[in-house]
DNA sequence: GTTAATTACGTCGACCGTAAGTATG
DNA sequence: CATACTTACGGTCGACGTAATTAAC
């Protein structure tokens, strides 16, 4: 058995390849000279005793051998860049967190002050793009999602329920009748928020409408809770939000609470960590979290 | 984004040391001197600019950030080394394939013989042991398994459905009555068979027997084919086995089937195939077993 | 004093860039 | 003839082994 394991420069310099089709281009990409990458994969091919590519017409093109490779050094690479950009942030003191935009404007920056004092040394950077935070080759030390994570790979530690409460304009409060029960929102006009989770789909579901009920009520459809929150703060009719997203416009008075009903979402936030250990770093921050969470 | 990535020798010597705690016993694992050792890990370090280890009392114990960054290495150098090896395989004609005995001995190598005559350039190896194939770290081309697979990441193909049939001694079957459904085998004395697919238990439930009542029954209880298959030639009592399993027995007049019933099982036996995409060796010998299996 | 890790030093080999060579459209 | 991969050549830098050094028990 040959422990001779390829270098990951001919491994990087094989999937440039692969990826680009062509020597020059990934030469580039790696900024390196056509010569150094043909050599590299040349010694590749002799290190495997297989030929990766199809050489034919000026072109490279992965063989049969060469797919198969490549579909595990791929993901192999991956994970080793990720590991590795993880392991240099956690020496700098950098944090890379995932987290959707409005949890992150109306919870966790506010509170993130609180832990930068706490521990200065520690920059943290959010990433709300959620497109990037799934995709594979993304880095990021944890996440904060709602629901279910897609993967199961990794750590998810449940960290807080959501409440929904419902509120509207005060001068449309004033307009219409008191509520009493989940079913009285219908009185009013409704702001419904879209997406996989929809917060108004969720409240009125609870007041027993089914869903082609729901699709066919009136009423403008917003894709994110802070738009969902300008409409409702325009009088254009009850929104559902989240507590944590409402608590500042409550305040100023912006909006205001139509009754005392809460709902609480059978889905909750999950802190999702991409590796079972990690590093003080993380950990400093995870707890952190779980204690924001826990009262 | 600095790509520079650590070189596997480096990666090497870490997982080593990290699984050694010792230098000096992971240089004798790696061929290498102490000192190499000691110095890869060194500029593991500087390139990661994070300490991976605990140096204290002549012993080398990982760190948190060593800890999380093994976590990574560990799998994705796995990853590598199997790819690497399949590589190296492909090109020398060699295919390892992972089999049950049982299937193996009854169904595969009587009919391996017309492959090996129709691809004489390839040698087929067979891996038995079902403990070592579902470790990660072992090695394999493509497995024949029987149910679903636990792991989700490599492609799954249903390769053929298995049938059970009640067979005896010639002598056991005179000496008692005719068995006319499911039920009636319950006349005879019964040879079990233990393990998380029994075939016995699948039988058994047929008839209408429920979990308790069959752990009730009396008769002996063997874990593989080949054991129960003896206690029936020895006409210990009815037997219950996949056709392919009991054709030579049946042929050379050892055991006789008790009856016409069979039972088609819920599950049958799956291809698996460690990545999406193969090599030509490995496409080959896959499409010969679904020939063999699809008629 | 023994064991184990680190450091020092000289050598050898691997890899790179420049540049020439070869094949294709 | 232009483009793109391959091969040749020379130089540099890294990695290894031997051996000396430091530290722990």
């Amino acid at each position: 058995m040959s422990r001779h394991l390829p270098s990951t420069q001919a491994l990087q310099c094989f999937e440039a390849v692969a990826r680009c089709g062509s020597v020059t281009r990934a030469s580039e990409q790696l900024n390196m000279t056509q010569s150094a990458v043909s050599r590299q994969l040349r010694s590749l091919e002799d290190l495997l005793g297989v030929h990766l590519f199809e050489r034919s017409r000026q072109r490279l093109r992965l063989n049969a051998n060469g797919a198969a490779y490549l579909d595990s050094v791929t993901p192999a690479l991956d994970q080793l860049r990720n590991a590795t950009q993880r392991a240099r942030r956690a020496a700098s003191g950098h944090l890379c967190v995932g987290i959707e935009p409005a949890l992150a404007s109306a919870w966790l920056i506010p509170q993130l002050r609180g832990f930068s004092r706490a521990h200065p040394h520690i920059s943290v950077e959010l990433m709300t793009d959620m497109e990037k935070l799934h995709a594979a080759s993304t880095q990021w030390d944890l996440a904060i999602v709602y629901g279910e994570p897609d993967e199961g790979g990794q750590a998810c530690l449940p960290l807080m329920r959501e409440h929904l409460v419902a509120v509207a304009s005060p001068e449309l409060l004033k307009s219409g009748p008191a509520v009493r029960d989940f079913a009285d929102v219908l009185q009013y006009p409704i702001i419904h928020h879209t997406g996989p989770y929809s917060t108004s789909a969720s409240w009125l579901t609870r007041a027993g409408l089914n869903e082609r009920e729901i699709r066919q009520l009136p009423g403008p459809r917003m894709e994110t809770f802070s738009l969902v929150q300008q409409c409702a703060q325009q009088g254009l009719g009850i929104a559902f939000l989240p507590t944590y997203f409402v608590t500042e416009a409550l305040g100023n008075g912006s909006l205001v609470e139509i009754s005392d009903l809460r709902l609480t979402s059978e889905q909750h936030y999950n802190l999702l960590l991409p590796q079972a250990r990690h590093s003080p770093t993380v950990a400093l921050f995870s707890d952190w979290l779980q204690s924001l969470a826990a009262p």
